[in-house]
DNA sequence: TCAAAAGTGTTATCCTTACACCCATGT
DNA sequence: ACATGGGTGTAAGGATAACACTTTTGA
């Protein structure tokens, strides 16, 4: 790709050696819980990290590298796999190492069925809520955001004009919602960042020596290595979104489950609480699913039938997906977590 | 971030020097066309090229990189930039590079009001049809995939097992929908993928020896240097999707607008005809634009009311976009070209 | 018998789509 | 007068969201 060179103005200002760091959010639903696999923290490593190992001659591919790492670092093979986003500032980099090999790192989101229980290594999965407690709405609005509340309105009032303070509410009215109400759960990432920026997540002090408005917030979830949380933020929030308009839970889903365990495994990817009787036509009504004949048996109450994925719906549907939105009221299922 | 490195497990494997291009795919709609700002051809360059360069120790950001050397090499700034994708596959590297040092490109979207014409260098704007002229569905079914049709039955019928005959057609089906119906504007960078993995593209003849099925379909494109023409599908897809929950089009569109030129350019990127009065109700029943008081004179009919962007949108819908579909009958305006 | 989960019916409302039609200006 | 684009009315159909209610199991 030099063969360009010659078409740009000033081009040969040296450019600077670079690591490429692959980085793979794996994700799995299990008894209703959203996990993601991490790794640590150990000794000499403060903080979890994600899966994540630099790119080499020998991977031909930027996902097959991604695929290597991680069945060498956690022993699971993935499936479903997709490039989220490359990283790369500086000065958000890890302090310990300088600046001086700079470090992009790729970050991947991976969709696995089963967690297999940590065979290898010290690769352990844990609710993706641990890191983001404010991001769980499945038992109604989480306490967590209370604490956030009085930051955010200090750092809104903090702007220098009218005109700044005027920004940063409108910000705060987008990301956050207002006070219970218009709560989007796709902003993951955009929550995320407004955290970091104001001061509210522990990694905005460790990055940057300078004072920040608010230190460092109660209840604002498990920090990880590097930009991880950062990573992470932008997989859920992908993956929310993604969820709405390409059948992506389905990846996440044993080959033949019951329309409440989709449901339940929908709810938890949300951190919302969906309206039972309307989530079973959306997924009927929009083809996603097909009988399998089975039934379940003893799961509390009335045996469910089993259905599996319907692959014919991606050629019948421009966008087959499940656009849900939170219900009004507690009108899914009675007790949660252990299902 | 090496300060998880002892977390993994063989991590030592030397990772090799990488070079980053940093690209930019930069987008305008006049007179009711999509363009897209391209370097080249020149001496000892072939093809035309998307502005790029490598990133240097001196840019901060990603973003800050790809702003300076594409001010540089083309003497546009620009407003809204959005990361797309990192291109790092060997194999599909520039023959005449070598796999030496090896190249990742990060892919922008970038987003500008107004095509100042070619002030400085070899930058120029060419419609983005040029390179897929298959895209194009504004005048009916475009003509150049009739060509394919065949290419790509033969290929479907040449798997080796009956499964993947199968897996072919499906394939087909999803990206290009069966002969005039299913298509989905969406699928820009699929319909790419697809293409170029036939041989019906000019770059899969010039990446790999190895015979392809096609010879380089006729009406196939014009080719660019590189990956560029895979990033930019990919821009396109991604803003034919993002337009449907994002209001991203007011980036392209002057201060004040009209209805009809806000018609025509989502009618340009989506490569799409819309139903004039249901699109007009669509924009307004969102909340989208507001009045400006002023109407503009001498567009061949009756003068049309002015409005803008109305930024208040953002926090009263949770995806503000123009969730459009193509008009079964040409529903729209007259004459398309000069506007 | 009761709790728990599965599953059905029905309605009001909104959004989408398509059709038909009128309005205001320039040539 | 008529072409061109601007703009409104409305009705059919489909998708949603909320409500109430029945069914089938296990403890």
């Amino acid at each position: 790709m030099k063969t360009r060179t010659d078409a740009g103005s000033a081009r040969q200002a040296g450019s600077a050696p670079v690591t490429i760091d692959l980085t793979a959010v794996i994700v799995a639903v299990t008894d209703a819980q959203p996990r993601v696999l991490t790794l640590g923290p150990s000794v000499g490593q403060l903080l979890e990290c994600l899966p994540s190992g630099p790119l080499t001659r020998r991977h031909r591919t930027l996902e097959q590298g991604l695929r290597t790492w991680v069945e060498a670092q956690t022993g699971q093979s993935l499936g479903y796999v997709e490039q989220l986003y490359t990283f790369g500032d500086l000065g958000r980099q890890d302090p310990a190492t300088g600046d001086s090999p700079r470090t992009l790192s790729i970050g991947y989101l991976a969709l696995v069925r089963e967690p297999r229980s940590g065979s290898a290594d010290a690769a352990t999965w844990h609710d993706w809520y641990r890191y983001f407690p404010w991001e769980d709405w499945r038992k109604g609005r989480p306490e967590v955001i209370d604490g956030f509340e009085p930051i955010l309105s200090r750092w809104a009032e903090a702007g220098e004009t009218a005109g700044e303070r005027h920004t940063r509410r409108e910000r705060i009215a987008v990301t956050f919602g207002h006070h219970g109400s218009n709560w989007n759960e796709d902003r993951v990432l955009d929550r995320y960042e407004l955290a970091y920026e104001i001061g509210i997540v522990a990694e905005s002090h460790r990055d940057d020596s300078g004072a920040r408005l608010a230190p460092h917030a109660a209840g604002s979830g498990v920090a990880l290595a590097g930009d991880h949380r950062r990573i992470l933020a932008t997989a859920i929030a992908r993956l929310r979104g993604k969820t709405k308009y390409r059948p992506v839970v389905f990846e996440l889903m044993p080959p033949a489950f019951t329309l409440l365990q989709l449901q339940q495994a929908v709810e938890a990817l949300a951190g919302i609480r969906l309206h039972k009787p309307n989530f079973r036509r959306l997924v009927e009504q929009q083809g996603l699913v097909e009988e399998t004949g089975a039934v379940t048996l003893g799961t509390g109450g009335r045996p469910a039938r089993l259905v599996r994925f319907r692959r014919e719906a991606l050629l019948e549907r421009p966008a087959p997906g499940l656009r849900v939105r939170a219900a009004r009221k507690r009108q899914t299922t009675g007790v949660r977590g252990k299902a």
